[in-house]
DNA sequence: CGTCGACTTGAACACTTTCAAACAAAGTGG
DNA sequence: CCACTTTGTTTGAAAGTGTTCAAGTCGACG
């Protein structure tokens, strides 16, 4: 572990407020590693074994069943994931990989549970980072059933873009079959999807994304903060 | 508020650990109420101010967007719901209206937040009940992304048929246009798969539901607790 | 410069929705 | 208790949406 690691994992918001020494503790036990990209980190229905945290690089979170598999979300720096596995001590819902090199903080679920018992504040941070992360997958859940493709990749497209305020483009975070299955769609569709979008203020080419018509775009997608999440 | 409504909500997961003076102070601020079916409890969008209890009857939890609209869960006594808006105290992404005739309870949200920062068992507790909440969100968007709408049917009688276990039919909780919802199809969908499954060991009449051939069944759905939850 | 993987394109196919109509079941009012 | 309305369900045909498979293109990297 870095010296330099601790500051910024200390500001996010779910280790903010708790005691410093109960901080310490936590981090103590925990350790950090890098990984190429490409590799899995934790497997589905493995045990919970660490809360992960990601410093640097990129991490898919995605699902399997059978032979098909889709991408659940996508962690970047400074973010979290599998916080819900580890507190209840199930396996886990979602298999990680890395997108690319990454740097990862991995800190034991025991020592988790048993910090958020005795220190107040961290158990209120975990409750609002819990809650953040339901209302995440409610606003996804949301977006596959009620819009069709076009609309969620136009709605895609307008989210990164408000991101990128003032900027009228931005380059695209991940791959674009990523990009694809985190929408629920194939390579392809989103391929041809992009194309038609042309007709509604819309450039992508490569990885590079470019709007000319932002409220085309806009009235394909109908941004919605319940669909797509607070204006920031 | 009923006398015979406390012990009940007292057992649940929620409150069944917190010190009895903080569940006595937590349920005097609420109040409880019979609605008739199809009354509109809460909006999406709306400030969230109560976290709601269902005692008897049944809730649709469901989101709108433009015209369109989707069942996203149903609750059932006896169960909670919208825990997280509450404590983010933020806007609900879900709205909810009663199917039947329902008995609902109502906690004030700020009474909620102020509970769980000084009762730490409440805390875990809160804790353990959203994890719970997430992992059932993450199931059904799972699901949505990796099964057809064949599965999808499939599975919700394997789940269903489970709960009734060790018979082998059981009745439809809810009418066919909101399991359909739910699973993220068209009633007229859902009728026709009903019938194309009668091929592989599933009999609909009504709301009866009877199978005839489990092993055949479980083949179309491939049940997964990864995907349909524990066993139980 | 060649190779590999990602991306694109086209055509055929499968699946799902939509619209329209018929049917069934439940509740209403005479 | 029976017609009657209302609402949910089923069915069919047509249209729309999305997937699959196969092939070709592009670009990054060794």
């Amino acid at each position: 572990m870095r010296p330099s690691d601790l500051p910024e994992i200390r500001h996010l918001p779910l280790f903010r407020d708790m005691l410093q020494s109960n901080f310490e503790q936590l981090l103590q036990g925990a350790y950090a590693q890098n990984f190429p990209a490409g590799v899995e980190l934790i497997r589905q229905g493995d045990p919970a074994d660490f809360l992960h945290i990601v410093i640097e690089g990129a991490v898919e979170l995605f699902a399997e069943w059978g032979e098909g598999a889709c991408t659940m979300a996508i962690v970047q720096p400074i973010g979290t994931f599998i916080l819900a596995a580890c507190i209840k001590d199930a396996p886990y819902l979602m298999s990680a990989r890395t997108l690319e090199k990454s740097r990862i903080i991995m800190v034991p679920a025991p020592d988790l549970r048993a910090v958020f018992r005795r220190d107040p504040e961290f158990a209120v941070s975990t409750i609002t980072e819990l809650a953040g992360c339901y209302r995440a997958v409610v606003r996804h859940a949301k977006g596959l059933k009620l819009r069709n493709s076009r609309e969620r990749v136009a709605a895609y497209m307008v989210k990164h873009l408000r991101r990128a305020a003032p900027h009228m483009a931005f380059g695209l975070p991940v791959e674009k079959r990523v990009i694809a299955s985190y929408l629920g769609m194939t390579p392809e569709n989103l391929s041809r999807t992009l194309r038609q979008l042309e007709a509604d203020g819309l450039r992508v080419s490569g990885t590079h994304v470019t709007v000319t018509d932002y409220d085309r775009l806009a009235a394909v997608a109908r941004p919605d903060p319940l669909l797509d999440g607070p204006d920031p």
